[in-house]
DNA sequence: ACCTGAACACCGTTCAAGT
DNA sequence: ACCTGAACACCGTTCAAGT
């Protein structure tokens, strides 16, 4: 309450720090990584390169405020009820994630080269723990299991997106399929007998049904198979 | 046999693909991915700057060869013995798999950044397919279960060097967990209870013992808690 | 307070030229 | 066949100057 809206003095700024990382995601999106640059993120915004400067401090800053917006854009009320049974609630949280995160693939590379220490990542965990806490964890096995889910939905991302190497939106998953299916038919036969034989089975890998499905077996290691409540120690 | 030893012809080589492969290993273990530069490289093997397109066609063939050296460099006789039992096998796989990577965090980058389909990657996925086929799985199971270790595996390493940014190798688990430690002592207590109140056991996040924590769960997940033989079906 | 032009020390890659 | 010098089109970042 009674906060005055903000400094008035000075030429008023050109732009704000968030029409910044509007563009710096904008460029991510359709030409990747390499494209989104000082440069060109000052070109889109419409101000001199080092004008940049004026709202954040470095390039590795403006990184670190995309994976905090991306991480901030989850939608909490989903896995937040604590009515729903936490198996579902879990499941809630890492698709809820998946999804935000695989709609910017340029932006993933961001995401894997910085430590989750921002406080939307922290507040993410906390919920993560709420979470276990809530099948009957203790706070150790919580603690592993919060990170054995990361740990999940990191790789899955990370897979996900260096599978599928040129900048832009991912591919509709139908097509991806596709691709992967070509992809394997290659491989030579002689030298991976089972890789190749399993290229059917493999072109699931990239879809959401193989991401559930992985992520209840690794649910059903924490807590045992289809059992919600808490048992065992070590 | 009897394949000759290679052409005489020219001014011969000033160096060879492998040194420059050496070089770049060495900045990237020294200084990390930025300083892995080809002009860096090329001063190192002691040439000029484009002669270094004399051995690879670009930068990203050098990035791909780097990371097929480092798989290559996997000791795939721990694994390959049937006689042990396979859940010992698939923890040999992923211990030595995880310590030839993280044993350069510099190149980890590289790991994540390009689909894992070179000879060697795949030659990796035939080992792991043929164990998951001992464990008496079927193709597709065992198809989603090598797919679910990959994630696993790129999660783990993709967090363990992300967590310590800095360029170099890994310091000593000890440290790391003692800097984990005073990191989340810094963490807001009232915002993040949990999180905070965990730190003794995140600090457990980037040793071995929870990374093999972490892989006995999956493994029960996939095959059923402290049992061998293939059970189950979907 | 905010923005600019110019500069610095870098990149990856290409090209014409030398041996 | 291999290597070089020079150049091109880029980087991130800094600095002095303008309003």
């Amino acid at each position: 309450m009674g906060v005055t809206k903000a400094s008035k003095r000075g030429p008023r700024r050109a732009s704000t720090p968030g029409e910044v990382l509007d563009a710096a995601l904008a460029l991510l999106d359709e030409a990747g990584l390499e494209a989104a640059s000082i440069r060109n993120i000052a070109a889109r915004v419409g101000v001199a390169p080092n004008a940049i400067y004026t709202y954040f401090p470095d390039k590795a800053s403006i990184h670190k405020a995309i994976v905090e917006r991306l991480l901030g854009s989850v939608d909490h009320g989903v896995f937040a009820d604590r009515e729903v049974a936490w198996h579902a609630r879990v499941e809630s949280l890492a698709l809820e994630l998946r999804a935000r995160l695989t709609a910017h693939p340029g932006a993933v590379p961001l995401l894997i080269s910085n430590p989750l220490d921002g406080p939307r990542a922290l507040g993410l965990n906390e919920r993560l723990l709420e979470l276990f806490a809530d099948a009957g964890l203790d706070a150790t096995e919580a603690a592993r299991a919060s990170y054995l889910l990361t740990v999940y939905l990191v790789g899955s991302i990370t897979l996900e997106v260096a599978d599928t190497r040129d900048p832009g939106p991912l591919p509709p998953e139908s097509d991806r399929i596709d691709r992967r299916e070509k992809a394997f038919a290659q491989t030579p036969l002689e030298q991976f007998p089972r890789t190749a034989g399993a290229a059917a089975s493999m072109a699931s890998h990239i879809s959401t049904d193989q991401f559930v499905w992985g992520l209840r077996r690794l649910l059903d290691g924490i807590t045992g198979p289809s059992r919600g409540a808490g048992s065992h120690s070590s």
